[in-house]
DNA sequence: CCTTCGTTGTGAAACGATTCACCGTATGAC
DNA sequence: GTCATACGGTGAATCGTTTCACAACGAAGG
């Protein structure tokens, strides 16, 4: 049980007063070399460590920042999360990645944990449109960045243009010929799903078609068994009627649809051609390897970290919205064989 | 800027002493009930929030555990966090997800962070066997906890049995009637690695045969890069000369040599049967759904985190080295169709 | 020789919660 | 009426840093 070191010990031993320890330590160099390096190497010998609490109370802010996301084992949000460390290292700042679980409730708790902790500010991709509990983190003087749901000017936002995105992906399939074309995803409330449908439906009115002439399978998840059972919805259906494209909202769905139609025997993409959206490495890595949408994961991390540093540290700050555009993948699950 | 409420303020505005509202705050029975809601309205009008800082500093220890991994892209370890979030949860401790990223550098500074926060306890898949960060760790008197890393006696450990494991695929194949086996996985100074290829061999000498007969293909890496160019030497060999079954180190790779497999328009199993190891949740998504080893991945979390926990709280505790039994899951990827 | 700096170093005063010895008051037993 | 006990409540001391006004001392300028 060692570990009783505190600053003044190190200050007894190296024969100064603990003011020049913590100037050794925050400020070397107000500190004439000699006792410098005197001072570290008793800290050295006696094992000195920092006490992060007692420098946080003192200082009044904690060098961490905390991402709150959806879904842990999602790679779309683990990508998203070494873009933030990348940035928040580079700043000595930390990140702790809290895992909402798509429930209001923890979300809520890992909130007020981190305003205990009074967080060096909040990055959370938020499960409703308006959450109290941020409002109240806020309120606090704790700066938070809205990730992946762009909304009002009351906070800082990053997010990607998924009108733009469902354009793009039904774009593709349009060229590539097909006409029964059918959108997978849902809940319907999710802003994400919802602006992919909107920008699906643009791209049919933009190819002089029906908007309308879209169909729709709604899903109750973005998971890979919700991808399974729409892909079985479309499998039982007769060879003329069925869509030869859908445009799946995420790539779990993709990769449930095409796991679907292998095992029913129908080939990808000469049966059934599949997009996904945000291109997951596992997309790639496919049997037949996902089209895909791909969203600047890491890149969003990055930004939305920028912008909580930004919002902390300058003074006259104004919130921004920043959208990125997303960018087609066309791979083997569209493009025909090889 | 509000937030500079403390428990002084609140004991003011509500008339009682702070020790009082300290009190409502942690031991809420010992206050009369009139008092304890009179405080607790205040803290609700003023908004008070407690400072985890100051709270940390008088009663010298933290409530968060540290938990580091090698990858947290790769969804076996995102599942352990899980798993160790669900116990932490339950004992009033959070997790904090640290990223080593295979870096020693990174781990040694993860390591070193979480020394000066007091953490509660650390757990950690290390790179290596024995560091010298973790050594110090332990000697500040901070619980350590080695995951999926089993090693000798001086700390606590969870791990899978992985000679078993790599038994257990190997006699599955054999028991399918396979005889030209071949192991795919490296870099070999992973012990996790040796150990499923010694298992491997295990069964190749109990089913009477030559323990040589199994053919090794070594691979730089875990991914599923690596398992496509591992796939992509067997698919060159000509039919007769090419083994009919193979067993890979982890899913990532399995699911690499599917890929490949799938691309060169070989069938699987009927080809070629595949196996992988870990059971992550895209395995059984797979075009081919990929049989497997499973490993319990929550359970590892969750055991590693109850050890942890014993040894902070019971004065007596004894380092315990607990090893789980892996189980064969078999699906398509092996089975035959459907 | 006296001031004025500049450089180093000092140590007391915060930061905000928890703890603990202690103090009233009321209750009830004797 | 006295004493023991229990219950509610008090507030000073404490945790380990950082900060800041100030001191000590030598050098430079007048």
């Amino acid at each position: 049980m060692p570990d009783k070191i505190s600053v003044v010990d190190v200050a007894r031993e190296a024969g100064v007063s603990l003011g020049t320890v913590s100037n050794v330590l925050n400020r070397p160099e107000r500190v004439s070399a000699a006792t410098r390096t005197r001072v570290q190497e008793v800290i050295e010998t006696l094992g000195y460590v920092r006490n992060e609490a007692a420098r946080q109370l003192r200082s009044g802010s904690s060098r961490t920042i905390g991402l709150i996301v959806l879904d842990i084992a999602n790679p779309f949000f683990t990508d998203m999360a070494k873009g933030a460390e990348e940035i928040a290292e580079a700043e000595g700042l930390s990140v702790v990645l809290c895992n909402s679980g798509e429930d209001r409730t923890r979300e809520a708790h890992h909130l007020s944990l981190l305003r205990e902790q009074r967080a060096f500010g909040v990055l959370v991709t938020p499960m409703a449109a308006r959450t109290p509990a941020i409002e109240e983190v806020r309120r606090s003087g704790t700066p938070v960045v809205l990730v992946d749901r762009g909304s009002g000017r009351a906070h800082c936002s990053v997010s990607v243009n998924d009108r733009v995105g469902g354009e793009l992906a039904v774009s593709h399939l349009l060229a590539l010929g097909h006409e029964r074309i059918c959108f997978v995803g849902g809940p319907r409330a999710i802003r994400q799903v919802s602006e992919r449908l909107a920008g699906a439906r643009a791209a049919f009115a933009a190819a002089g078609l029906n908007r309308d002439a879209l169909q729709v399978i709604s899903t109750a998840g973005l998971n890979v068994a919700a991808g399974r059972a729409a892909g079985s919805e479309l499998a039982d259906l007769k060879a003329g009627k069925r869509p030869t494209a859908v445009f799946c909202a995420n790539d779990l769905l993709g990769l449930g649809m095409l796991q679907e139609m292998t095992r029913r025997r129908l080939r990808v993409p000469d049966d059934l051609a599949i997009i996904g959206y945000d291109d997951i490495d596992f997309a790639e890595a496919a049997a037949v390897p996902l089209s895909s949408v791909r969203q600047p994961r890491a890149e969003l991390g990055r930004a939305a970290t920028k912008l909580l540093i930004d919002e902390r540290n300058s003074p006259d700050h104004q919130h921004r919205q920043v959208v990125f555009e997303p960018e087609l993948v066309v791979r083997a699950s569209t493009a025909g064989f090889d």
